[in-house]
DNA sequence: GAGCAATAATTGTTGACGTCAATAGTTGTT
DNA sequence: AACAACTATTGACGTCAACAATTATTGCTC
């Protein structure tokens, strides 16, 4: 029998836990959660998107979307506006206590990551980041 | 502002996700879940272990490790026994059944790896695992 | 232009996961 | 002997993700 970590996906479920961990401790005294975080730093990028959008480029579910744009509307850092060529589809945008809460939290992740990849040295660092991002490439935004 | 998928620290949650589901769905057939073959895999390499060596070295909560060990004793793959020196405690060891489950799921991690790795070839794979070994060193068992 | 498949958001359900508080039994200390 | 600390356990609660089903709307097609 190999040891505990001789599989990669296995590291990979287990760092992922920690990650997770980490940025919810982070976010807590905000008063969002991570997929909150993620929604909004996406809503950042992107000046308006339709729920599907959100679904499809962070890998949540369509019923997940609902629960985290509500929450995010009754804070108050985002908002759901019709759409003007569909009536079934909403436009869910970032309102200014939105930004302002992204520019208090900007360095969030930046600290999660420091802490998580303390170990490595930066061209590490870069080389893990390229690595993930190629795995991440299919179905993960 | 960029996205989150720019933080390697997300990245590492989005596919640690991933990762866990793909262990679940191999795993269903056998009736064991991710965490009980985390356990498994950890008394693999310690020839018996006390519960809170399991709660501490895996991260799972004491509560959550007497189900588990409840699980694999019912499945016959592990079992409990006196601690010698404190009666508190349990010593948790795998059974022959439960070695030889491992021996019959070995492969089930090489799968989840194959297919979660299967944009990197060989040399990269190499790369990205021992980056995470060592991320994963302190803390982690 | 009426009927029908496809789509967007939503609701509800289920299961795995994780945390927290409280308890009983045991140990070590003072 | 009294008391604090520790081990396993139980139970309650909230989070997270997958899935099925529903409603309203759109676009296709015939």
């Amino acid at each position: 029998m190999r040891g505990l970590h001789a599989d990669t996906g296995y590291l990979l479920y287990r760092l992922g836990l920690r990650s997770g961990q980490l940025f919810n401790t982070f976010l807590q005294e905000s008063g969002v959660r991570l997929r909150h975080y993620a929604v909004l730093r996406f809503l950042a990028t992107s000046e308006g998107a339709l729920q599907r959008e959100l679904s499809a480029r962070l890998g949540y579910d369509p019923s997940a979307i609902v629960g985290l744009v509500d929450d995010l509307e009754k804070l108050g850092f985002a908002e759901r506006r019709p759409a003007p060529d569909d009536r079934r589809s909403r436009i869910v945008a970032l309102t200014q206590d939105g930004r302002a809460f992204l520019r208090g939290t900007d360095e969030a992740g930046l600290r999660v990551t420091n802490e998580l990849l303390d170990p490595l040295d930066p061209a590490d660092r870069e080389t893990l980041h390229s690595l993930l991002r190629r795995i991440a490439q299919d179905g993960l935004a």
